[in-house]
DNA sequence: AAGGTTATTATGACTCACTCACAATAAGTG
DNA sequence: CACTTATTGTGAGTGAGTCATAATAACCTT
């Protein structure tokens, strides 16, 4: 059960003309169970099934999956790249300030947001929105360190 | 005349409570004057008017004026963090896939565009929005060398 | 204008995320 | 089952950036 799947990975990796071997089976069920994993992280937790596992192989894994297009790759700032099989749609992210929880945030705009700039010479293709705020816990856990900290002297963005 | 700014630099780091030094003003008129240039870029301009200023430096004051707010900071995929000292407003950028060229772009909406998300818990402050696309020269080039290039076979995200 | 204090910079070592070359292994094919 | 070749493991290497510490130089005081 640890490598129960929703998708038919071994169908698709077929359909790219790639094999189906374990360490990606591994990696697709890692990064489809616990989305915006790093690939530090998604090693850790296959290691669990494959312990042979090594993060230099699912890096590989992670970038040749990637340009299939069978997972997306975050990068937010001040973060490794992370992953998740949520592909297709074009939603967006919000990552927290404070500890670097990432949630997905679906159009704001029913179809494709903001692909209209106002002045650009380019041909936009995608546009991703990249959001940051709080989470709660954050929040609350901001507002009692205010009356604990001195209170006029706000600690530089040290996020993560 | 290398150095010269509209902005009154010296000023706003007094007001800053920094002091003002030739290595903070070297890096700040190159960033206003090359607008999306690397710590790198940076250093290797500043340092034509500043030969001993290091690399190391150019990271340390710009984490700092970072911090401060004097610019902005941002991240592209697959590219070091670029700088540029347009802040307050809320302008986004597109980055040309084919050769990483970063552009200002102003907002789709005429206010903060995609501030309120759809669905999400966090309390978001601000929404980058980080467009991708293909600058005029660059879709030249690539129609021009899809001729050339094996045609169904397109080549992998080879963006610098 | 000189001296002292303390922020700032230079130096060099180090970390983290990730890539690359090459040898070992194992999918898929006949 | 053997064979071919993609894939993985191993180990070294790179680029971007940080950190500790010593040297330097702004700014304040006088």
């Amino acid at each position: 059960m640890s490598t129960t799947t929703t998708r038919d990975w071994e169908g698709e990796l077929h359909t790219h003309a790639r094999r189906v071997t374990k360490q990606r089976l591994a990696v697709l069920a890692v990064v489809e169970r616990f989305p915006h994993s790093s690939a530090e992280a998604i090693a850790k937790v296959a290691r669990e099934t494959l312990p042979a596992l090594t993060v230099q192989s699912v890096y590989v894994v992670l970038a040749d999956l990637h340009t299939l297009g069978m997972v997306r790759r975050i990068e937010p700032p001040d973060s490794p790249a992370l992953y998740e099989t949520r592909t297709g749609d074009n939603h967006h992210h919000a990552v927290c300030t404070g500890c670097g929880r990432v949630e997905d945030v679906d159009c704001a705009v029913g179809h494709t947001p903001c692909l209209t700039p106002s002045s650009t010479t380019m041909t936009i293709r995608i546009a991703d929105v990249l959001y940051r705020g709080l989470c709660r816990d954050c929040e609350a856990a901001q507002s009692t360190e205010a009356t604990l900290a001195t209170p006029n002297f706000p600690s530089p963005t040290n996020q993560r």
